[in-house]
DNA sequence: CGCTTGTATTCCTCTGAAGGAATATATAGG
DNA sequence: CCTATATATTCCTTCAGAGGAATACAAGCG
């Protein structure tokens, strides 16, 4: 389950999109890369990581006793999509000014709908 | 000026994405109107308006003692955007299966993927 | 002018969460 | 086993920031 409230609030932190970022740069990385790679404590990284974990956004494969975190397509995709949703507002030409031109049967682009199918 | 960690600051706080979601229904909404629909007190939507505003996600337009809010695309199409840059992450089918595989039926489009070709 | 309405700001309190240190847990190696 | 390494967890402290109440500011109205 993918909570858009949970991915939000994760990401509403500086070192957690740090941490983001440090995994988008190497595709797989252990704790211990990334607290020499963030210069955060090992805790911090480790607690942060938590939470970047139940939100779905980083998900760990155990190996020995390291354990190699790599970014989590579903969390970042539904924080993608929620501002997705916003996509009309700087999509938006101006609506009250066609209406007023009153002029057309040939808007081949109205943003009506949220997503273009040739996206 | 739209700075990534102000907006996504901003965004990780759940009364401003409800005050987001609000202005997105409703085309524009006075500060009043907010307090009405938001049941959160006239203080706190003006505190959180001007956090808002400061992230490039609103915008205020003045009309006598009333202002008009309304979504800023400037703020909210640089946090779409951040997001995006990970589009990889969730759009990556496993190119080294590809490889082993070695018969695609159908290629339709191959995202680019910062690994070694003789992986 | 007061008076009222709409909004912003200040002051204060208090909670939640981030950070640090120490410790617990697990696993590999001698 | 004992030790070292890798990571997680617990406990504590601290602080930013969210919320509430009161107030300040601004603009319309009688």
């Amino acid at each position: 389950m993918v909570e858009t409230d949970l991915i939000l609030d994760a990401v509403g932190e500086p070192n957690r999109r740090l941490l983001l970022e440090l995994l988008h740069q190497h595709r797989e990385s252990t704790v211990s890369e990334l607290v020499d790679a963030s210069g955060l404590n090992q805790p911090q990284v480790s607690k942060h990581l938590k939470v970047l974990a139940s939100a779905s956004l980083v998900s760990v494969r155990a190996d020995g006793r390291k354990r190699h975190y790599q970014l989590d397509g579903r969390g970042l995709r539904a924080a993608h999509d929620w501002f997705a949703s916003f996509e009309d507002v700087w999509q938006a030409r101006f609506d009250a000014l066609d209406e007023l031109v009153s002029t057309p049967p040939e808007s081949e682009d109205h943003p009506k709908h949220p997503r273009s199918p040739d996206d």
